[in-house]
DNA sequence: CTGTTATTCGAACGAACGTTCGACTCAGGA
DNA sequence: TCCTGAGTCGAACGTTCGTTCGAATAACAG
């Protein structure tokens, strides 16, 4: 039990977090390749050998970027899901939680986004279980809606997957200034699924689909 | 005018044809910054100092692949545009134009997708013009859907970068032996956004609107 | 043949890379 | 007072990087 003077564990802690801090910005303007570990040391004001202190190589780096975005991500669905059972609901507190957590966090954002095969052995292990467990959250709900009847046969995994799609490829043209906030954005992104992958009783949606197959053949004829 | 064993630029380009398609995979295995000249070498078959004989620099690789792949995409869409006026078929055929391409070219499609400002001056002003004009016809497209009745006033911009979203992602996900191919992933794609951008006349958008809007208190509840 | 041009490559360049090491400061405990 | 251990850093390690250069070879023209 250390005195309270002692810069203990949590002051430690507070300079990593300055450090991951920095290296998210660093990694997000140059990737995680593109960036040296003088970049981040430049960037943080900590010596060069003095990140060794805290981080054992560069890879722990983006693993503890990669790992604690995840995890935070993650328990904030959670949290948010909690109590709510309406599937179409659901659906959209996991739009607005992810968006929510990327645009409030860009430079995480497009760690995670673009640096997503770089890690190796057990750190890449570590991320992509709980990369698995949050798409699986999200393919529940997606059954869920379907159940529900809110919802067409499509193939589950292109559904959940395009909407990750929507949703990530933000971080290559977001601009704060510019384009609509998180809450904006996530209502435009879950009205765009939910409308996508409804069940289409109008006769609008047949009538569209007559029309567009007929595109169709001209892209065919010339693939083929 | 040359005779017919010359080995003249047809045989050069073929050369530098091979060398790009092996730098497309190179970059695409361990990204622009992780793939060295050498990896390049190794791959090609070429010796180190012998690409530089075809190439001024590793930049210049990058720049392409990236321009020769836009500008085949592009040209592909616009011949494949020309004769069909409905809105509704024309966003099926771009879809399918891209995707097509895609899955038949994954290593340009992951190179195109991650590496996307890396290059710089006027590599990088080339590359940005012909995006943009790609772009734009997109956002064409979805203005006519939109005159034609078809789709809700929706942000343009949103729209059709949150379908380039669900597109681009493609290359994290999209395993050949399991997935869908070209065909059905670009009627699966199209339909969900010409549904998810449809206006909505049917009661159920509307009872979806109302139960997934509630799900939402709670999620500003947290964020704010 | 000789001369010229196109193509290829081994060897090397200086710079930058991730990481290590040993020395230093400084505060707290004995 | 001396000792200990956390924190910090300059300097250097060996390696790899993108690129260059000059020599060698191959292919054709005259």
């Amino acid at each position: 039990m250390p005195p309270a003077v002692t810069p203990d564990s949590r002051m430690v802690s507070r300079k990593l977090e300055m450090i991951l801090r920095h290296s998210a910005r660093v990694f997000a303007e140059k990737g995680y390749e593109g960036a040296s570990i003088r970049d981040i040391s430049r960037a943080s004001g900590v010596s060069l050998s003095g990140l060794y202190y805290y981080i054992e190589s560069k890879q722990k780096l983006l693993y503890l970027i990669q790992i604690h975005t995840f995890r935070t991500i993650l328990s904030r669905l959670q949290q948010d899901l909690q109590g709510v059972s309406d599937p179409a609901a659901r659906l959209r507190i996991l739009v607005h939680n992810h968006l929510e957590y990327f645009l409030r966090h860009p430079m995480e954002m497009k760690v995670l986004a673009r640096e997503d095969d770089v890690l190796q052995g057990d750190y890449r292990k570590e991320v992509a279980e709980i990369k698995r467990r949050y798409y699986g959250t999200a393919l529940e709900i997606f059954e869920e809606l379907r159940r529900a009847g809110q919802a067409r046969r499509l193939n589950p995994r292109i559904a959940v997957l395009s909407l990750f799609g929507m949703m990530n490829w933000i971080h290559t043209w977001h601009r704060p200034q510019v384009d609509p906030q998180a809450e904006a954005l996530s209502d435009v992104m879950s009205q765009m699924f939910l409308h996508g992958v409804m069940n289409g009783h109008g006769l609008e949606s047949q009538k569209l689909s007559r029309a567009a197959r007929s595109g169709l053949k001209v892209a065919a004829r010339v693939a083929g």
